[in-house]
DNA sequence: GCATGTTGTTCGCTATAGTATATGTATCCA
DNA sequence: TGGATACATATACTATAGCGAACAACATGC
């Protein structure tokens, strides 16, 4: 979908007319016009504009996506994974925000088992842990942290970071992954430069 | 945080000089001094190259924030709202992630309760549910879904959606709610345009 | 018919985005 | 003292973003 696109849809769903979104914004009528048909190239200043004409952000404007609008994900249907080494397993909650730069992960500990950490996620990806069950502790770089049932924390995960099951039964933690803002995006994020 | 820093701050982080990311994005060197200092209000097009040379969204450039690194969030130190009616509890677990247009929340519906319904979210919003325990019913616009323990659901929340404690026990679902893209965004995502 | 809006488009014109090239100025190394 | 490298700035030029205003297309009315 292209911006232009992607502004004329919010303009009609606002139910506004290009007139209506000029003195919004304070954009000329011709440029909104042309904006829409994909006919400019408009600066950051004029998209910032516009889009408060809109009354969004300009990122909605730029990463336009066709998420489907209901998906269920029933526990058999999960993309699980399991590793035979340790037994931790590792369930995908929210495969269609993916394409959004957002992922929901559940992982489940066996007690005791040590689970080695993960690797540095891109700069600017931040994690909120959350722990259903059991008491787990957390290093994440240079900080450390026991979390017990119902605790949660959120951290910049582009460091090395890792759990380990304290508890003698398993725990349960579930991660929301925000890499919307990192680098090396998840999602095709750039529109590319149109030929003139 | 001006665009200009943000590109600066990601082009050192890369380790690459000005004249570097010139090459990589195709972008003139003078183009890319100027914008970093900014004294140069860039079109979309041309942020794209820039993003592109340095591996990442135009987005991360637009909406850079200070995302605190490290944010715990214990149990009892969770902001709560018990709503006295019918004693449905409402915690917020990731408080440092709102400004990013992201909210993880966890209620808990107690047995047979009535828990009403949400208006809609503004367009462009998405939530995930998880069951943590229990069994829901999900009322989301015209859709109806009973989740069971262990099951999750994405979808448009743009839509009055409500959900209803089926079983005799408590039930509790954590919701991750994606606001990043939507209408009227949570966060002050417009930049204003900088004067000449 | 032909007024009178309303919405979207095209037409000049001016300001400026964006380029290539050159210059200045530090710093670091020989 | 010279010569690299990295950044900043200035100049001259071209392409085009962005504007106001006129224009077209399609409704309504009387």
């Amino acid at each position: 979908m292209e911006i232009g696109d992607q502004i004329k849809a919010r303009r009609s769903t606002l139910g506004i007319t290009q007139s209506d979104l000029a003195d919004r914004s304070g954009v000329s009528k011709a440029m909104i016009c042309d904006v829409e048909a994909g006919k400019k190239n408009p600066t950051i200043r004029l998209l910032g504009q516009i889009a408060a004409g809109l009354d969004c952000s300009i990122s909605a404007l730029i990463d336009a996506d066709e998420t489907p609008r209901f998906v269920p994900e029933r526990r058999d249907q999960q993309r699980v994974l399991v590793d035979p080494e340790n037994g931790m397993e590792r369930r995908l909650l929210s495969s269609a925000l993916i394409r959004r730069g957002i992922e929901v992960i559940q992982y489940t500990y066996p007690p005791g088992a040590d689970c080695g950490g993960f690797p540095p996620h891109h700069r600017g990806t931040y994690e909120t842990a959350i722990v259903i069950k059991g008491q787990v502790r957390m290093e994440i770089g240079s900080e450390s942290i026991t979390l017990n049932e119902g605790d949660a924390a959120t951290y910049a995960a582009d460091v090395v970071h890792s759990a380990y099951n304290l508890g003698d039964s398993e725990a349960v933690v579930v991660y929301v992954v925000d890499s919307t803002r990192a680098s090396h995006p998840a999602r095709p994020a750039q529109r590319d430069p149109q030929a003139e």
